[in-house]
DNA sequence: TCTATAGTTAGATCACTGTCTAATTAGATG
DNA sequence: CATCTAATTAGACAGTGATCTAACTATAGA
């Protein structure tokens, strides 16, 4: 039902929290990101494929080396979702 | 090394944002908050527990009956995440 | 104290997930 | 084309997690 659950799902792991965060100044490569981290290359593969398929991420091939990018839009769901929560005390809207 | 873990794992069950919402408006108590699932009451108390061991709940009995309260100061953190990452594009703040 | 009600705890099961090594694809370059 | 580099895919394995039934704890009330 929730389209954005992915999204929540992917989140939820701190290496792909990280991954995200390294992302935020810019675009980097798989092996960038992957020197980041004390974990295989596969790992690195498998994290990247469930952020993407969040849609959290881009991905864009160059010659050999392979670019991801930070999407921004799917986090917007997940961010009003969480502001609905957090937000002022009282909520006064629809319905 | 993240101590807000616990509530990105949390978060990332359909069922416990959920439960989440539900309390948005205010407390509400075990059996009322179970009413609104398609699961046995075993299993919402499970996820009771997930949500009070990452502070994003608070419990409190009052005879027979249980309260379970939202607790925002945890997903102010979580919140706080989010926004660095989806907020305006360039990043100006400290080193 | 017996019983009914509200809720949790215990234990089992099955699916999913994070991780690895080995093998594979894709592109660059001599 | 042979080979090197960059990265992914395949397959296995252990740990985690969502779920259930059965049993238990706690409180209220007759």
């Amino acid at each position: 039902m929730n389209a954005s659950n992915n999204a929540f799902k992917a989140i939820a792991d701190p290496a792909r929290r990280e991954i995200l965060r390294l992302l935020r100044p810019g675009e980097m490569t798989a092996g960038d990101l992957a020197a980041h981290f004390d974990m295989s290359k596969p790992t690195m593969s498998h994290h990247f494929a469930v952020l993407a398929d969040a849609d959290l991420i881009t991905r864009r091939r160059e010659g050999q080396t392979i670019w991801y990018g930070l999407n921004t839009t799917v986090l917007q769901d997940v961010l009003s979702w969480m502001m609905d929560l957090a937000g002022p005390e009282t909520k006064a809207r629809k319905k």
